[in-house]
RNA sequence: GGCCCGAUAGCUCAGUCGGUAGAGCAGUGGAUUGAAAAUUCACGUGUCGGCGGUUCAAAUCCGUCUCGGGCCA
């Protein structure tokens, strides 16, 4: 029997959680968690993340295991999730891996680069920097990774200072290096993204939105007291708090919580769309 | 009923002395190997509310009508 692990992955709001449980039913399989947010425990609401009713059906792995004051990065989810799959298959079941993180799932199916990990004070300092300065000194160090770095994205021209200067190599070189061994992977993976139109996809959002302030949303953010800068980004939580201070009101804070879950389910069909591995499953 | 203010992109609005219009947001497409629900790039033709007038030329000035909002009755 092929219990190859099985990817679903797909746009925010777009059916994954109960897909999921379909085929990890005509699979033997279990679940596994793909999503960046999903792995914190405490925004189980906001984040979306399967209902209770859903993990008792089979067994769910990388929900809620993380702190909220803690930071996740694609690196440590592969650390987290590599001995739960093997260990999955080790029973001759089939991991159904689930999630909407695209560099997650990446790092998962095709490996990480030999690069260094992130250094927080190093980031710190370069934060502090004009952006200028660091494009300059990326210039200086790494010419070629320079010439086809975005250099308006201060994240992707720190991440190439950051690899040279605590690699003492140049980022254009690892880079490089790791790139080439990527391609026959891909033949190797199994997995489906889910398609939906633009029109549903919006109304599902919508719905979703409203189902999570009237479920419970505005206790678990007040009930948040300290989270890493990280979990301050999940989409819902800086609206919800505003809310809550009497900032802006339900209704606002609604409009605005459903915009930037519409963008941001357009940035995933636009990562996934160049995932050619995974099969279109167009749903109406 | 009278007077005043407003009507310009899907939304909120800007538009100088008349020279046929542009910001933000939304939306769309892209990039993206250790922050990724992050970060970032590109994309702006619309009856300038309708009709008429003045003018070489009207979003802009004049008249009138319609629809909002306000004030006075």
């Amino acid at each position: 029997m092929n219990n190859t692990p099985f990817y679903i992955c797909g746009p925010t709001a777009s059916g994954k959680s109960s897909l999921s449980l379909e085929i990890a039913e005509q699979l033997d399989g279990e679940i596994v968690n793909a999503d960046a947010f999903q792995l914190y425990r405490g925004l189980e609401i906001i984040s979306a993340a399967p209902s209770q009713a859903e993990r008792e059906i089979l067994p769910h792995h990388l929900y809620g295991v993380l702190n909220p004051t803690e930071s996740a990065d694609a690196q440590r989810y592969v650390t987290l999730a590599k001995p739960v799959i093997a260990e999955i298959l080790s029973r001759g079941k089939t991991p159904i891996i689930t999630g909407g993180s695209g560099l997650y799932l990446k790092f998962l199916t095709h490996g990480a680069a030999p690069l260094p990990t992130a250094d927080e004070a190093l980031r710190a300092e370069m934060d502090a920097r004009p952006l200028e300065d660091l494009v300059a000194q990326l210039h200086e160090l790494d010419p070629l990774e320079a010439s086809r770095t975005a250099l308006q994205n201060r994240r992707f021209v720190s991440r190439a200072l950051e690899i040279c200067i605590l690699s003492g190599q140049k980022a254009s070189d690892l880079r490089d290096g790791w790139e080439k061994q990527t391609v026959e992977i891909s033949s190797q993976l199994r997995g489906l993204v889910i398609q939906r139109t633009r029109l549903d996809l919006h109304a599902r959002i919508a719905q979703r939105t409203r189902a999570m302030l009237d479920g419970g949303a505005l206790k678990e953010v007040a009930t948040l007291a300290q989270v890493s800068p990280n979990c301050e980004k999940a989409i819902g939580f800086r609206e919800v708090r505003s809310l809550l201070a009497g900032e802006i009101d339900r209704h606002t804070c609604e409009n605005l919580i459903n915009a930037a879950t519409r963008q941001y389910a357009k940035r995933q069909e636009t990562w996934f769309r160049r995932e050619k591995w995974l099969t279109p499953k167009l749903i109406a």
